[in-house]
DNA sequence: ACTTTTGCACTGACCAGTCAGTTCAAATTG
DNA sequence: CAATTTGAACTGACTGGTCAGTGCAAAAGT
């Protein structure tokens, strides 16, 4: 008897308790890290019988997993997306850095949890999830370090900089003013966070305005 | 964290243990997370038996927090030191986050462990050592926004910036530039990174040569 | 039309294992 | 000798994962 094929891929049943059970987990292991977080809470928090988790996902951790995976790649075709439509409008490199700032300031305010749970878990080694992590990471840095790479190229940026590291340092800048933003400043505007590190990026900070 | 004689208050054989529970307990949970590191584990890496962890501290949250406490003081001495270093040799502001920031890369070089742990518990929420961490992290800030501060007061930076957001923006620029460093690249020299990240300070990204 | 079958999605009680924390007599150390 | 450490046993709460069974909507059979 076959399944009736509502739309692309599996049920729609199906599709929509992953979802509430993404959504679910998200928060909680942001607050609480993946350890801390048990099963049931998640089940209990997603309105779902435990039993309905591992019907879907075959154990804690690959839930986990592809909770990473769907995040991240969220994020990295934002990010692609904002650099090519500056490109369309025949924006130069460095519009072209700010607009994806924006996008990731989008992102973190739209996924404020997921952002938190991604930098916790980033840099940690000896887990059963890193090499997932690494890959998604390094797709989105790359679409950084892509458009470093063409400003070098054209010449609107030095040939002296080091593309992989300045990628991972306004990764930093975005990441780190926009979790304390969320977390500590929670009632400014996006724009006006946007303005701060607009400012900071080209470099108009130092000097008398 | 080094060890200091026998400073105000508890014998020295004592501080060695607890010196010794510290450095175990900063790697594993580095690794693994507080929630999935053990107290034997903690224990045995350090060499001690099980008892003498709770001789020594209440609990294993305590140990944590008090381990929490101890780094980020080394980290805001390190950081207030460059920055009065800088002060004295009649530097800018501009020299004086320059020397901050190379505290910092420093203080990342000598305590990946502990740097990498504590980015991932920064915006933790609920959490029992919460208070804690915001404490001290605020003192650690409050030295980058003070030098900000008394840049924008003498007029060496543009009355416009935001201390607090630029000060994160900082912050984050170096932690994760670091933190990438020591992951993917640990082979290259504290210099060279330095170098990359005071390009971006001073806005010597855009334009040519 | 109407009954029966099929199998997907979900349920929740249950189990076997794990871990923080306790206890304490004995050993070690300075 | 007093402070500190040891080491092993023990407890009790909690957790990831399992599994026999339920409900139901669509397909098949009549």
């Amino acid at each position: 008897m076959e399944s009736s094929k509502a739309a692309s891929g599996g049920s729609t049943r199906r599709e929509a308790t992953r979802q509430k059970l993404y959504e679910a987990a998200v928060t909680l292991i942001a607050e609480q890290g993946f350890s801390a977080t048990t099963v049931d809470e998640i089940a209990e928090r997603a309105g779902v019988a435990k039993g309905t988790v591992y019907y879907n996902f075959a154990s804690k951790s690959v839930l986990f997993e592809e909770l990473l995976r769907h995040g991240v790649e969220l994020l990295t075709a934002s990010l692609r997306e904002a650099a090519e439509q500056t490109e369309r409008d025949g924006g130069s490199k460095v519009d072209a850095l700010d607009a994806m700032i924006r996008a990731g300031l989008v992102f973190i305010d739209r996924y404020p949890s997921f952002t938190q749970l991604y930098v916790a878990e980033l840099w940690r080694t000896n887990r059963a999830w890193q090499s997932t992590l690494m890959v998604v990471r390094q797709q989105a840095v790359a679409v950084v370090e892509g458009v470093l790479r063409e400003g070098v190229k054209n010449g609107e940026f030095s040939e002296e900089i080091d593309v992989a590291l300045t990628a991972s340092a306004l990764v930093g800048m975005v990441l780190v003013a926009a979790l304390d933003w969320k977390s500590f400043q929670p009632e400014r505007s996006l724009d006006d966070v946007h303005a701060a590190l607009s400012r900071l990026l080209q470099g108009r900070v130092s000097g008398r305005r």
